[in-house]
RNA sequence: CGGGGCAUAGCGCAGCCUGGUAGCGCACCUGCUUUGGGAGCAGGGGGUCGCAAGUUCGAAUCUUGCUGCCCCGACCA
């Protein structure tokens, strides 16, 4: 893409109503615009991380064995009065009525819809376990919304939703879901960890929350050191094997959301130089539910030996609208953000310092052709603003690789590469630049 | 929903107290000079002053009502 037709408003000074610093960067980096409160349209520098994200999540789905469907967003009333919800989620729902007077509601979750899709499909246990997942657009009408898309009232939601004939089985189903999100967010250059939570208003007695550790986290969690330490299990995972063992590592330790934690255990579990009590962002969050939802809507299936069986249901989401920002939490600095690779909006950057330069022109247009028929993400900023405007600038966008193209490297036959999380700069020829990044994969 | 605050050009703000028909910086457009870390000079375009009613000869400014947005709290992916 040339920066030069490309639509990215950015802004020189921080928005006034933007408090914390990813809300502040995604609005300078022109990756967002505020339609209302809570609602925000993405522009394409950020729909693309969201597209980045969001494709991370569906390549860890797939691979746990998640098939996914698509949901719609608004939702019939009825469907809620059968499995008591309807008047249970208070205002936090969006009701709306359509021209029958019919009563409808943009969908806050989709408990009730996977629900009577797999009862109305689902007849026999040897149809189990499936797990369905979609990602969709959720409303939420939140009390206050707040922190731009950490808060939002409209939302992208990864919601996946297991079905399994025993609860023995269910709980297999949510240890694969449990691994998957160690992956998912790990890939996104994330130290998530999962700590025992609260199972809220959707009910279940079995439920883990992925955290992400930040400063300007919402909630207050405390774990044991050890947890950051880990890493995810690798991309040979096989999720056809009993994952209990991977799932005690994690959950071993002692990891707790303010809801749930217990101070004494804290200090008797925990040696004090590994005790941990940091704010964290909450980007993933599983449950195991059981019959809450199959019992009263009816959702059985025939066991072998004849007899119908309410299905044992979970529920794991994520918040992929939110991850964008919780990346940008985790990975900044103060001359703007600093995309880990495989979520960055463009893996690399050539900036040009001299348009209308010949030759700087010529080395620029060569490297660009270069990258994009390798099919590498990569931006030319090819405006004719000056040197420093654009590296302030680029700063700011934090894409990882500049290639800074000028007149006087260029006489030499070099550019300048530069790593935008160290600052590090190596000038190098053209040649060396592009299989730098080529190489990078 | 309780408490606090804000609303004037795309963004950040001044003007309001003390009423006289709107201004600054950045951004944007034109020209010249500049050109490796947010350039300089000159010229220029852009605003129903959130909305509505009222007071007044006259309202961005005073009064009342409404709406939107932000912050603190309870709620949440």
């Amino acid at each position: 893409m040339r920066l030069s037709q490309y639509f990215l408003p950015i802004l020189r000074d921080d928005p006034k109503e933007a408090e914390i610093v990813s809300h502040r960067l995604m609005l300078r980096a022109g990756m967002i615009h505020q339609a209302s409160a809570g609602i925000y349209s993405w522009l394409p520098f950020g729909h693309r991380v969201l597209r980045k994200i969001e494709q991370i999540v569906r390549e860890e789905q797939d691979r746990a064995g998640a098939i996914e469907l698509l949901m719609p967003t608004i939702q019939p009333a009825d469907i809620w009065r059968e499995s008591g919800r309807y008047e249970d989620y208070g205002k936090e729902m969006l009701r709306v009525t359509d021209r029958h007077d019919r009563e409808m509601l943009y969908g806050p979750t989709n408990e009730e819809l996977i629900t009577q899709i797999f009862r109305d499909s689902v007849k026999s246990y040897r149809d189990l376990p499936r797990n369905l997942y979609h990602i969709q657009w959720k409303f939420r009408d939140e009390i206050r919304p707040r922190f731009g898309v950490m808060r939002g009232r409209e939302f992208l939601m990864k919601d996946a939703y297991s079905f399994d004939l025993t609860a023995e089985d269910a709980r297999k189903s949510y240890n694969r879901m449990f691994v998957a999100y160690l992956r998912t967010f790990e890939r996104m250059g994330l130290k998530s960890i999962p700590m025992f939570a609260d199972t809220g208003p959707i009910g279940g007695d079995l439920s883990h929350e992925f955290i992400v550790l930040a400063e300007t986290g919402e909630s207050q969690v405390y774990c044991d050191r050890d947890l950051i330490e880990r890493s995810a299990p690798g991309e040979d995972v096989d999720y056809a094997l009993d994952l209990g063992p991977i799932i005690d590592q994690w959950t071993s330790k002692y990891a707790a959301t303010e809801e749930k934690h217990d101070p004494k255990r804290f200090e008797a579990e925990v040696p004090e130089s590994s005790r941990v009590s940091a704010r964290g962002i909450e980007v993933g969050h599983i449950f195991f539910f059981g019959t809450k939802y199959s019992e009263p809507m009816n959702c059985r299936v025939q066991g072998p030996d004849g007899s119908l069986v309410a299905v044992q249901c979970g529920s794991y989401g994520v918040g992929v609208s939110r991850l964008p920002a919780a990346i940008i939490e985790a990975s900044h600095d103060e001359d703007g953000i600093i995309w880990p690779e495989p979520v960055a909006p463009y893996l690399a950057v050539i900036m040009n310092l001299k348009t209308g330069d010949t030759d700087t022109d010529a080395a620029c247009e060569s490297l660009y052709s270069q990258l994009s028929n390798a099919g590498i993400d990569v931006l030319y900023d090819d405006t004719d603003e000056r040197a420093g405007a654009k590296f302030a600038t680029m700063d700011l966008l934090g894409i990882p690789w500049q290639i800074i193209v000028g007149p006087r490297g260029v006489k030499q036959g070099e550019v300048e590469v530069k790593q935008r999380a160290t600052g590090e700069r190596q000038s190098m020829t053209p040649q060396a630049a592009l299989a730098r990044i080529l190489n990078l994969n």
